[in-house]
DNA sequence: CTGCGCTGCTTGACGCATCAACGATGTGGC
DNA sequence: GCCACATCGTTGATGCGTCAAGCAGCGCAG
């Protein structure tokens, strides 16, 4: 590990924001899904998806893929969901080893109730500090950052 | 729970990339410390603060509002430092309830020999990425954002 | 048409965070 | 002084994420 460029001033107080925003945004979200709903942020964000998609169902490793989760993790979360009676699993079709993700009647309702607060706490917590200028800026970036994160990913 | 105002089709796009950056970046930054220096991100966050401190020591309910952690994740964390020999707790001279966390000299070393590769990491997946003008906007946008959690939290 | 590697998923063990309950010490009102 | 209450910290139970191992099903080479 030979000498790595060092943070600059105002990299560091960008970095300090930053780590403040990762570690508490999350907090707060999962906070307010857990007392509100029931349920954690990432069960929401799967639901959500699954909610979205064709006949509401999705292949997990593409689910996964689209909520940004291992495969295990998803399977697990799946298996919660499933005790619940929001979602259920299903054969694919076209290829036996796979299997579908599929929202219940019950998780569609499920998703409805608590999208609004959900948004709400999102609105919130972010857009409400923001000005338009700041929301394009904050998009921007954080586009840019993903990308990295992502083409590092695939490496 | 009345009707919320729901994001637009910017605000959508901003939440999207913020959420991205939210899921994956701590994991990214979490793997790096764990396979190079055989600590976790918080492990990492709490020596450095008490390296930094005077004493190389904190009460423990300082290094925690320091670290944005809860009182009894901290304890727990300093319980496993403690086993490694890189931390040692020490009551504290000037209130019996009190407990000091103090960074040992194996400690030290453990810190020094982790933070290029950290912040080496931390350049190459935000600052690398980034132009001038987005650290700025970066910095202020999230400022703003951890300035409003910080005063939520205290409500 | 068979053997081998790859993909898709599941499972169990382990580590960490959270929550609630608790013991112990300080502090202010009376 | 004494009692109530707040502060400081620890601990154990529970739940989730990760990692490594494993099992099918698929598909290609020969």
């Amino acid at each position: 590990m030979h000498e790595p460029r060092w943070l600059d001033a105002r990299e560091q107080q960008a970095w300090r924001s930053v780590a403040a925003v990762i570690l508490k945004l999350p907090a707060e979200l999962e906070q307010q899904l857990q007392r509100d709903s029931g349920m954690s942020h990432f069960e929401y964000w799967v639901m959500a998806l699954l909610s979205e998609a064709t006949e509401r169902s999705l292949r997990l490793s593409h689910l996964a893929a689209q909520a940004n989760a291992s495969l295990s993790r998803l399977s697990h979360v799946v298996t919660r969901l499933e005790r619940r009676g929001w979602v259920t699993r299903r054969p694919a079709p076209d290829d036996a080893r796979a299997t579908l993700a599929v929202l219940t009647a019950a998780g569609v309702d499920q998703v409805v109730a608590a999208a609004p607060g959900h948004v709400g706490t999102v609105r919130e917590l972010i857009f409400d500090a923001l000005t338009e200028q700041d929301v394009e800026d904050l998009a921007r970036v954080c586009a840019a950052i993903a990308d990295r994160l992502d083409r590092r990913a695939t490496l």
